[in-house]
DNA sequence: AATGAATGAGGGTTCATTCAT
DNA sequence: AATGAATGAACCCTCATTCAT
């Protein structure tokens, strides 16, 4: 067995330049500064980024040739944290415990995370990447949905699309007011109560 | 006949004269036509707007002289309706029937009028009147929720601004995917029994 | 007769503002001089073009929201020259003498104002002004062909848009090289004397 | 065996390495294409051009330092044949036939191959291959028209610049409108009648 | 009141070219 | 030789806003 051929060719990419990952590296971490950005304004303006990281337009278009695929480079961590969490909780046999944790979870991701936020608010995924990890926590959620369901923990009318959308929608009633700490608890706890079946 | 008299009554905005009327009522047809406008770019360009409305850039700030302003003013009759619902439902005596229509009504409304949307979510506004119509607001939905609250019918920690605060998410939540319609009823229905007191 | 109301409202979009006629004739001056310019670029850069003019870009889109519009805007001038000659020559009934005085007219106007040039290679015209002026201009050489044709001084398979399409290559030819005055009477000749019909 | 000598033969560009000449084959061939390609935009984009070879840009610029150059080697096969055609006619004693089959062939050529038309057109030559072929060229062509001059069938005023010139001439008179060949034999038709001598 | 010309910051994108690996 | 990351000037265009008429 060629254990040590000096790589796998397989279609993969190449692995990147070590340089060119450090760029790639700032770039997102300017990209994140921004859009969390004290201007607010949630852009990603590509010339903005290029100064605010140091470098020329044109190597942010060379490693994001898209905002679209700039966000969800961004966003790709905590989504893969935030499936992670969703899969470890299918695993979880005992029903009604996960989904109080994941909700609160994914509401604090997207607080800290507007690239998060955003991805899970955009209708359609423009990397693979992300949309298979989507596709994951699609899958994720149903499964969890599905036991507390047997277990008449959770309404028969509600699946996981559902599930993401309450979630955007809780992000925006926190960001919608003064206090984020204080009220998503609560929030979250009356979305929770609400997926319960009717009494 | 006071012909001479040199001002208007002081602080009271002279009636306008009535072709100034017209032209504001077209600017903000042409507004609304553009807010929920095709290319649903939701944008308020003010140039366009003074091309959509056949009148020039200077009359639209004349008018509006903020977007947020004229936010405010395309999203004021929505917001009427609104605060005029609820301060029916104030009156009512019989607990619990009221919030349900109200949040269905909001929801209905906001999905309409993108306008409103935006002003309920808006932490602050510029107008007084909007600011006037937002206290009603909040204060039509503290008599309500303390009725219902007094009846046991809602818990305890929810206040009218968390309310509202719930109406931005479940607009939130019903337009980060597709299907307006048939999602909308349930969302209202997961908020409303969330809001109920923990059993 | 009301002679003397303000102004013939008549579709005619409103007489310029003296001044802004003044910045659209500097823009024009400007990019003449770009057009010809020393970098040769022949390029019509809208941006270089605002700077050379000392105006705003967005003035240059104001009055020409298309480099074609602007182009079309300064060959307008010397097409409609050309045309003027072409029709008086229509006039003529004698055969044989305006043909020549036409092409050389016609190719020392491209070679003096490259913009006429690319208006008559263009395919197609943007503006209705520059096709209506296009289309009178093939008129006018077709009239003036047939009479020469008639007369048996002209090729019967050659018509006006030949005519133009040669002469695109006479001012092709005469740019091809150094030396621009000389050449260009001889192959006008040439082409002249190939026009004739076949001995 | 010389195995160590220092360098190649002075100034005899060492025949390339086999891959080498493949990697430039196949950037000649995806230039064609470019040139010729969708988009018409006829543009030598070392970028794209890169990409579409398969190669890193730097391998483009290795081996066409200049899009000039690149231009040059892209229309040298044609401009050799070309000559090749012209020194063929100019072994021929009769008089009068082999003009218009050059003319006739050059045009065709410049249709097919864009680059032969910008080389042709170009003032100056970059590469010593290509000088050197253009004073082939216009060797080859003086000597066609001194024969055909000294049996009057050509007129004395034209030397081989200005066939070169009246070539270029030719092929933009086709390129300005629709319909590529029909109109070329015409064309072709008039410059070889009005290169006669005047009757 | 109304007009619309002008401004220019700013965001988007491309591409020739250099250079370290 | 080859690679491809990085650069940054230059273009494109939109739009909020001001101001003289």
């Amino acid at each position: 067995m060629p254990e040590d051929r000096p790589a796998a060719p397989l279609a993969r990419p190449r692995p990147p330049r070590p340089d060119a990952a450090a760029t790639r590296a700032r770039l997102l971490a300017a990209a994140a500064r921004q859009l969390a950005g004290p201007g607010g304004s949630g852009g990603l303006a590509m010339n903005a980024l290029a100064r605010e990281a140091g470098v020329g337009v044109g190597t942010v278009y060379r490693h994001f040739p898209t905002q679209q695929v700039l966000l969800e480079a961004l966003g790709v961590d905590a989504l893969e944290d935030l499936v992670a969490a969703v899969e470890r909780a299918t695993g979880d046999e005992r029903p009604g415990g996960g989904l109080a944790d994941l909700l609160r979870r994914a509401l604090r991701a997207q607080l800290t995370d507007p690239a998060l936020a955003a991805v899970l608010a955009a209708p359609t995924a423009t990397c693979a990447d992300t949309a298979a990890l989507l596709d994951r926590l699609r899958a994720g959620l149903d499964a969890v949905l599905e036991r507390d369901r047997a277990a008449g923990l959770v309404r028969e009318d509600v699946d996981a699309d559902d599930v993401r959308r309450l979630l955007c929608g809780l992000a925006r009633a926190v960001g919608a007011g003064p206090g984020r700490a204080s009220p998503s608890a609560r929030y979250v706890d009356v979305v929770l109560q609400g997926l319960r079946p009717a009494p």
